[in-house]
DNA sequence: GGTATATCGATATAAGCATATCGATATACC
DNA sequence: GGTATATCGATATGCTTATATCGATATACC
């Protein structure tokens, strides 16, 4: 659990509450219940309420929740208002499609930098579409202290991961988006997520087993 | 839990399991203990001896598991070693990529084509690189039948992801991997498993804001 | 204005999951 | 061969998270 009391399962599923009540249309009403919420998105109405009271107060029985109130606690909460800064290891196939995403934004994070092991020279190298520079690992420490930038993204392969990371961590890095298929070891301020497809892909293959099994 | 009382949570860390033994080296000792894997993934080590007991029953005192056996015991149980045929609607960017990635066979999955709401006429496309073909969506649910698939990947824009996913399911999957930043409402005996890259940012963000309010 | 109802917030119960503890067993060493 | 030790598997405890229940409150309707 968070520091400031809020459970990893509830601060999952904010964005998602957030996601949905953007979705909804302008012309609608101004407000909506948690049980409205609840069986839009299949979850518990009493799970929402204590969600939603984790980052509101604004709650009113028979009127339910200021919409717009709601949507911008949410992205404060979430710190989508104020942007981060972050950088990434690795400009492979994955790392770039990374780089030139212009999405994070929306979720308060900037890419503003790649670097990669193979640009060895000091002549940096540029990223084409966005024009992002792009450079050697020797200037990972520098650039870190001198933009302050505490987010790291990893898209190196596996066998390169974990020398990545102590790396970003040397350089200050506190928090890193894992894509590589392989565990970090960190110091327990670190914090690392891990963005592991073949997590996803063993829940499908386990739900499909027993489907087929069951009849 | 699953039916075969496998918790989710178990499942999730399976692969990652499956991953550190393949990083093994090869001339090593064949034999290895909980206790090793718990403190090379940060996991206690009555955890380890729980999650792969539901896998393996081959554990021995002083000597651990065989290397070997597990791994083919975790890919069986993956169901990496039988290959589940997969379909992916939506081949913008993303789903290009995935379409033309192949590291899927590794974890026992084959996307074998490609749907698009924009492939309208009845003249199928093909993707260049890897020559899975690409076809209009009105092909889908012949497709399914076809060739047994159960599995669905969404790459489309979230407006688009429901309908797409009603579509899927009126044609036989059962399984659906969701990139699409939306919550799909779905029948309960079909899965989704979303692929959110924003819960993953706001973890991100809510572990910085902590460590910069800390001291 | 009074009553009915939808909704909230809080408390209590239950379920799922992780961690600690303990006896049992197979090897290693003397 | 006997004893020590690493390791396993199982049971028990505790924590985290989800669900169910209940009283309180703000609106709607008569």
């Amino acid at each position: 659990m968070g520091l400031h009391g809020i459970s990893k399962s509830t601060l999952s599923r904010l964005p998602v509450y957030l996601e949905y009540l953007k979705s909804l249309p302008e012309g609608g009403p101004p407000n909506i219940s948690a049980t409205i919420i609840a069986s839009a998105l299949g979850l518990g109405e009493v799970q929402v309420r204590k969600d939603l009271a984790s980052v509101s107060t604004a709650g009113k029985p028979k009127i339910g929740y200021l919409i717009r109130d709601l949507i911008s606690e949410l992205e404060s909460f979430l710190g989508y208002d104020n942007l981060n800064s972050a950088l990434i290891v690795g400009v492979g196939k994955l790392g770039r499609a990374l780089l030139e995403y212009d999405g994070f934004a929306r979720y308060g994070i900037e890419i503003i930098a790649g670097f990669d092991l193979a640009v060895t020279s000091e002549q940096d190298a540029m990223d084409e579409k966005n024009r992002k520079p792009i450079y050697p690992m020797s200037k990972l420490p520098g650039f870190c202290r001198e933009n302050a930038v505490k987010i790291g993204v990893i898209a190196v392969p596996a066998a390169a991961a974990q020398q990545v990371c102590d790396q970003m961590i040397k350089s200050g890095i506190l928090a890193i988006l894992n894509f590589a298929p392989t565990h970090l070891v960190t110091p327990e301020n670190i914090l690392v997520r891990n963005e592991n497809i073949a997590v996803s892909l063993a829940m499908l293959s386990d739900h499909l087993a027993q489907q087929l099994q069951e009849k």
